[in-house]
RNA sequence: GGGAUCUUAGCUCAGCUGGGAGAGCAUCUGCCUUACAAGCAGAGGGUCAUAGGUUCGAGCCCUAUAGGUCCCACCA
C-alpha cells in the first residue's frame, strides 16, 4: 500500500490487484447460515456466444450494487452466476465458422457436432465471465453453472417427465413457425414482424357448374397449390348463392369447398379468402372449424414438394414466379396491386418464415399460467416499474401453448422415445431410459431427435442452480430469491417461463421483485447492433476510464426501465468524480500524515464533542441524512437518484464546502481544533466511501483501506465491502447547525455576487456589511441583508463568532479568496439598485400572495399536515419582514 | 388494430405520493488559491409539446390534439 498516493486516480494500477483480493478471500461466496437473513439474485446466465455488451455492463451493475449493498447491510447474499447454452444462437455461430471451413452439419453427424459445439464452450464460454470480472461482479464464482452442465440438464429432464405425467407437456401437430435456413420450428416470440413491399395478386378461380368465377386476392400464390376451400362471410350478400358451391384450383385440378367463416372481413379485398390449413396459421383454423384437409404443399427447405405437381422442386419464390406467370396466360390473374405487409422472419437469421403443419412437443399453458397471473396482481411478485404489469398481463391473457421442440442438436434433448413396433412414445429420463418397449415389448426404440427451447431450461434456472431436483440446503435457504434484474426485451421469454415454472415445480414464486431496466442505446438512440457498427464495447471505456466510471455512468440520470443514450462526455464526468473522491481522500491522509510528523495522533477514535465546531456538526449531520436518503433510495431501487445525492454531498457539501471550511484550522496551531478536524474529516469521509461502494467499487476500496492502515484498523476493517453500512441517526440530527451553515452559505455566496459583478481583483483588500434576512445570519454578520449587500456602508466586516458559534476561521475561509474588502459606498449604482430591488419587491409579493392565497384557504389550513401549515407561516413572516426592508430601501432611494 | 412510454435549459436527462424549476455536458467571465485545471468561483439560458379541465395551487392528476420511441396482434 502507497503512503503517498498518485496525483490523478489510475484504474489500471488498481482494478485486477483489487479483485482478486476479493475473491481470494472468499468475499463474494456464500453458504447458508442460518443465523443471517439471505439475499440472493441469479444472473440473467450471458450466452456462451456472447461478448460483454453494454446491456451486460447495465443489468450487471445493477446487480452488483444490490448486492454489495446488502451484503453490506448484513445479509447473507449470494449472487449465483452461470451461462446459458443458447442453443440456436450458438448452433448459427458453429454453422457459420464450420461453413467457413467447408464443413456441412450433415458431415459431422450428431456426436460430431455435439463435440465441436461443446469445444466451443470450452473456448468462448470463459470469455464472458472474465468480462464480467472486469466489471467487478461480486458473483460467487465457486458456484458457477451452465444450463446443460449435469445438474441443470437433470432438472430439465425431471421438469418434462413430470409435466408430461400431467400432461402439461403433449405431442401435437399443429402450424408452427417454421425457419427454412434453420430448419427448425421457433416458438411465436422468436418471429420478428418486418413491413415488406409485396404485392397483392388478385386471382379468380372458376366456380364448377357455373360460368362464374370467385375472385380474392392473395399475397402469397404459391399457396394456392395446398388451397382446400374459399371462404366468404356468412352474411355477405354477394356470395349467399355460392356457399356450398365449389371451386376448382387451377394446377392441381382440385375441386374444393366454398365456405362461409366469420373470420373473412367482407369489406378488406373483395370478401373472399382462399383458404390453405397447411399454410396459414388462421387458415388452419378456418379448416379445423370446416374439416378440411390440410395439405402441406411445401418440404423443409421451403421448396414445393410432390403435391406441388409440375412446381415441385421449386424454391418458394421461383414457384410464386411461374404460377403468376401461368395464371396469366390462363386468363386468372385479375390485376397485380403492390402492397406492403408485415412479413414474419427468424429473429435469428433473418429468413422469412414458413406456417407449417408439424408434430412439435407443447407445453400446456392454460393452467400452468394462473398462478403467475395471480402473483402478479396479488403483488407476491412486485414488477419495477409497475408499468411492466400491463404488459405482462397482456401476453397471460393472450397466451397461447409454447412449442417447445426445435430441430436443433444443440441442446437438452428431448427425453422421449418411439417404439418403431407398436408406434407408442414412452417419456423417460435418461437415466431410466427404456430398452424395451412398455406398451409392446419391442426393441425398436429410438430417441426424439429433437432438442428443447433454450428457455426451457431457463425457466427454471432460480432453483436448478440450487440444486433442484435435490433438496438442498442451498435451495431451502436461498430461495425464493430476492431480485431478479433484466432487461424488458426478455420479459415474455424469460421473466414469465420463470414465474410459472417455480409455481409449478416449486410451489413458490421465484422471486420477490423484477426490476426492469432499459436498453442502452448509442448518443443518437439508436439500438446498439453489431450490422450498425454503432456498439460500444465496455471493455474499452474499462480500459479508458475504469470500471468505476463506466458503473456510474450507467446509474445516474436514469430512472427504472427506461432507456439511456451512451455518451462519453458522461463516462468522463464519472470518472473525474472518482478522481474527486480520491483528490479529497488525498488531501485528508496527508493532513494526516503532517499531523503524525508533528507527533500527534491523527487516527483519534473519539473527540470531545465540544471540540466540534459549527462546521464539524454540519457536515456529520449532513452525511447522517445522506446515509437516510440513500439508503431509502436503494431499497426502493432508485440507484440513480441515491447515486446523485452521493454525488452531490461529495463534491458540493464535502468538498467545496466543508474541506474550504476546514483548511484555516488544519493549517493552524490549535491542536484540537486541529483533532477534531481530522476526525470529522475522516468520518464523513468514511462514511461517504460506504455508500459510494456499490457504485464505485475500485476507487473506494483502494482508498479506504489506505486510509484504515493509516488509522492502524486494517486488521479489524480488512475490506469496504465486507464493512458495515452506515445507519441513519435520529440522534445525530443538528437541525441548527445545519440551518445556520446554510444561511451563511447563502451570505457567502451574494458576497462572491458582489465580488464578480464589481470585478474586485482578489488581492485588493477592503471590508464590507453584510445584511441577513434572518436572524442568525444577522448573528453571524454584524448588519444587514445578504440580498442587499451593495447598500450597506463603507466599514469592516466583523463575523461575531462568539455570539453564534460558528468558527470565524470558517467563514473566513470560504470568503478567503471571494470576499472582497472594499468600501462599497463609492462602488454602489443607484439606478442598477432601484432596478434590483423593485425586482426583488415583485418577487416578494408574488410569494406573498401565493401563501397568503395558501393560509386563507380552509381546505389547506385543515387537510395540510402541521409541520407544513407552521413551515408557511414562517414563511409568510419572513416576505413580510423582507418586504418591509425592501420597501424602506426603495423609500431611502427615491429621496 | 390494441397498448405502453416520452415531449422540462443549446445537447442528454433527473424531478419518487401536486406546494421553491434541477444536474451533467456545452457556452460566457475571472482564477494554475499549498487535494484536485479531470480543478475553483461566478453568469447567461426553460410559457416544463399544444389546448382545455380538476384544485387555493399543476412539470406532476384528468381529457383531447400533435410529434417521437417501443411492445403486442398480424386481415387474406
Amino acid at each position: 500500500m502507497q503512503k503517498e498516493l498518485a496525483k490523478n486516480y489510475d484504474p489500471k494500477d488498481i482494478e485486477d490487484r483489487l479483485y482478486d483480493k476479493w475473491v481470494s478471500n472468499k468475499y463474494f461466496h456464500a453458504e447458508p447460515d442460518e443465523t443471517k437473513q439471505p439475499f440472493t439474485i441469479v444472473i440473467p446466465p450471458p450466452n456462451i456466444t456472447g461478448q460483454l455488451h453494454m446491456g451486460h455492463a447495465l443489468d450487471n451493475t445493477m446487480q452488483d450494487i444490490l448486492i454489495r449493498f446488502k451484503r453490506m447491510q448484513g445479509f447473507n447474499t449470494l449472487w449465483q452466476p452461470g451461462t446459458d447454452h443458447a442453443s440456436i444462437a450458438t448452433e448459427v455461430k458453429i454453422i457459420e465458422q464450420m461453413k467457413k471451413e467447408g464443413i456441412d452439419k450433415a458431415d459431422l453427424g450428431r456426436e460430431g457436432f455435439l463435440k465441436r459445439a461443446w469445444a466451443w464452450k470450452e473456448e468462448y464460454g470463459g470469455r464472458i465471465i472474465s468480462q464480467l470480472k472486469k466489471l467487478g461482479s461480486s458473483c460467487d464464482w465457486d458456484r458457477e453453472r451452465f444450463t446443460m452442465d449435469e445438474g441443470c440438464s437433470k432438472a430439465v429432464e425431471e421438469v418434462f417427465c413430470k409435466m408430461h405425467e400431467k400432461g402439461l407437456i403433449y405431442k401435437g401437430s399443429r402450424i408452427v413457425n417454421w425457419c427454412p435456413v434453420c430448419k427448425t420450428s421457433i416458438s411465436d416470440a422468436e418471429v420478428e414482424y418486418e413491413e415488406q413491399a409485396g404485392h397483392f395478386w388478385h386471382i379468380k378461380y372458376p366456380v364448377v357448374g357455373t360460368d362464374e368465377f370467385l375472385e380474392f386476392a392473395t399475397t402469397r400464390p404459391e399457396t394456392m397449390l395446398g388451397d382446400t376451400a374459399v371462404a366468404v362471410h356468412p352474411e355477405d350478400e354477394r356470395y349467399q348463392h355460392l356457399i356450398g358451391k365449389t371451386v376448382k384450383i387451377p394446377f392441381v385440378d382440385r375441386e374444393v369447398p366454398i365456405v362461409a367463416d366469420h373470420y373473412v372481413e367482407k369489406d378488406f379485398g373483395t370478401g373472399v379468402v382462399k383458404i390453405t390449413p397447411a399454410h396459414d396459421p388462421n387458415d388452419f383454423e378456418v379448416g379445423k372449424r370446416h374439416n378440411l384437409p390440410e395439405i402441406n404443399i411445401m418440404n423443409d427447405d421451403a421448396t414445393i414438394n410432390a403435391r406441388g405437381g409440375k412446381f415441385a422442386g421449386m424454391d418458394r419464390y421461383e414457384a410464386r414466379k411461374q404460377i403468376v406467370k401461368e395464371l396469366d396466360e390462363m386468363g386468372l390473374l385479375v390485376r397485380i396491386e403492390d402492397y406492403t405487409h408485415n412479413v414474419g422472419t427468424h429473429d435469428r437469421c433473418k429468413t422469412t418464415v414458413e406456417p407449417l403443419i408439424k408434430q412439435q412437443w407443447f407445453v400446456k399453458m392454460d393452467e400452468l399460467i394462473k398462478p403467475a397471473v395471480d402473483a402478479v396482481k396479488n403483488k407476491e411478485i412486485e414488477l419495477i416499474p409497475e408499468r411492466m404489469e400491463k404488459v405482462y398481463f397482456n401476453w397471460t391473457d393472450n397466451i397461447k401453448d409454447w412449442c417447445i421442440s426445435r430441430q436443433l442438436w444443440w441442446g437438452h434433448r428431448i427425453p422421449a422415445y418411439y417404439c418403431d413396433d407398436c408406434g407408442e412414445i414412452t417419456v423417460a429420463k435418461t437415466e431410466n431410459a427404456p430398452k424395451v418397449c412398455p406398451k409392446c415389448g419391442g426393441t425398436h426404440l429410438r430417441q426424439d431427435e429433437d432438442t428443447l427451447d433454450t428457455w426451457f431450461s431457463s425457466a427454471l434456472w432460480p432453483f436448478s442452480t440450487l440444486g433442484w431436483p435435490e433438496k438442498t440446503k442451498d435451495l431451502e435457504y436461498f430461495y425464493p430469491t430476492s431480485v431478479l434484474v433484466t432487461g424488458y426485451d426478455i420479459i415474455f421469454f424469460w421473466v414469465i417461463r420463470m414465474i410459472f415454472s417455480g409455481y409449478e415445480q416449486m410451489n413458490e414464486k421465484p422471486f420477490k421483485t423484477v426490476l426492469f431496466h432499459g436498453l442502452v442505446r448509442d448518443s443518437q438512440g439508436r439500438k446498439m447492433s453489431k450490422s450498425l457498427g454503432n456498439g460500444i464495447d465496455p471493455l474499452e471505456v474499462i480500459d479508458k476510464y475504469g470500471a468505476d466510471a463506466l458503473r456510474f455512468t450507467l446509474i445516474t440520470g436514469n430512472a427504472p426501465g427506461n432507456d439511456m443514450r451512451f455518451y462519453w462526455e458522461r463516462v468522463e464526468a464519472s470518472r473525474n468524480f472518482a478522481n474527486k473522491v480520491w483528490n479529497a481522500s488525498r488531501f485528508i491522509m496527508m493532513n494526516m500524515t503532517q499531523m503524525k510528523e508533528a507527533g500527534l495522533d491523527p487516527a483519534v477514535e473519539s473527540v470531545d464533542a465540544k471540540d466540534l465546531t459549527l462546521a464539524d456538526r454540519w457536515i456529520l449531520s449532513k452525511a447522517n441524512e445522506l446515509v437516510r436518503d440513500v439508503t431509502e433510495n436503494l431499497e426502493k431501487y432508485e440507484m440513480g437518484i441515491a447515486a446523485q445525492k452521493i454525488y452531490d454531498f461529495i463534491w458540493e457539501e464535502f468538498c467545496d464546502w466543508y474541506i474550504e471550511m476546514v483548511k484555516p484550522r488544519l493549517y493552524g496551531e490549535d491542536m484540537t481544533t486541529k483533532t477534531a478536524a481530522i476526525w470529522t474529516l475522516r468520518n464523513v469521509l468514511s462514511t461517504a466511501l460506504k455508500l459510494l461502494h456499490p457504485y464505485m467499487p475500485f476507487v473506494t476500496e483502494e482508498i479506504f483501506c489506505t486510509l484504515r492502515e493509516m488509522e492502524g484498523a486494517l486488521d479489524k476493517d480488512p475490506s469496504i465491502m465486507i464493512s458495515d453500512w452506515p445507519v441513519y441517526s435520529e440522534a445525530a440530527r443538528f437541525a441548527d447547525e445545519e440551518e445556520a451553515v446554510e444561511l451563511m452559505k447563502e451570505a457567502v455566496k451574494a458576497i462572491r455576487n458582489v465580488r464578480t459583478e464589481m470585478n474586485v481583483p482578489p488581492s485588493r483588500k477592503a471590508t464590507v456589511y453584510v445584511v441577513s434576512e434572518s436572524e442568525k445570519v444577522r448573528g453571524i454578520f454584524e448588519a444587514g441583508n445578504v440580498f442587499f449587500a451593495t447598500l450597506a456602508y463603507a466599514g469592516e466586516v466583523k463575523i461575531q463568532a462568539d455570539k453564534t458559534g460558528i468558527d470565524d476561521d470558517a467563514v473566513s475561509a470560504v470568503i478567503h479568496q471571494a470576499v472582497i474588502y472594499m468600501p462599497f459606498a463609492d462602488l454602489v449604482d443607484i439606478a442598477k439598485e432601484i432596478e434590483r430591488l423593485t425586482k426583488e419587491k415583485a418577487r416578494l409579493e408574488g410569494e406573498l400572495k401565493r401563501v397568503n392565497g395558501m393560509l386563507a384557504n380552509p381546505n389547506f389550513v385543515n387537510k395540510a399536515p402541521q409541520a407544513k401549515l407552521d413551515e408557511e407561516k414562517a414563511k409568510k413572516a419572513k416576505y413580510e419582514d423582507m418586504m418591509a426592508q425592501v420597501t424602506e430601501r426603495l423609500a431611502h432611494f427615491a429621496k
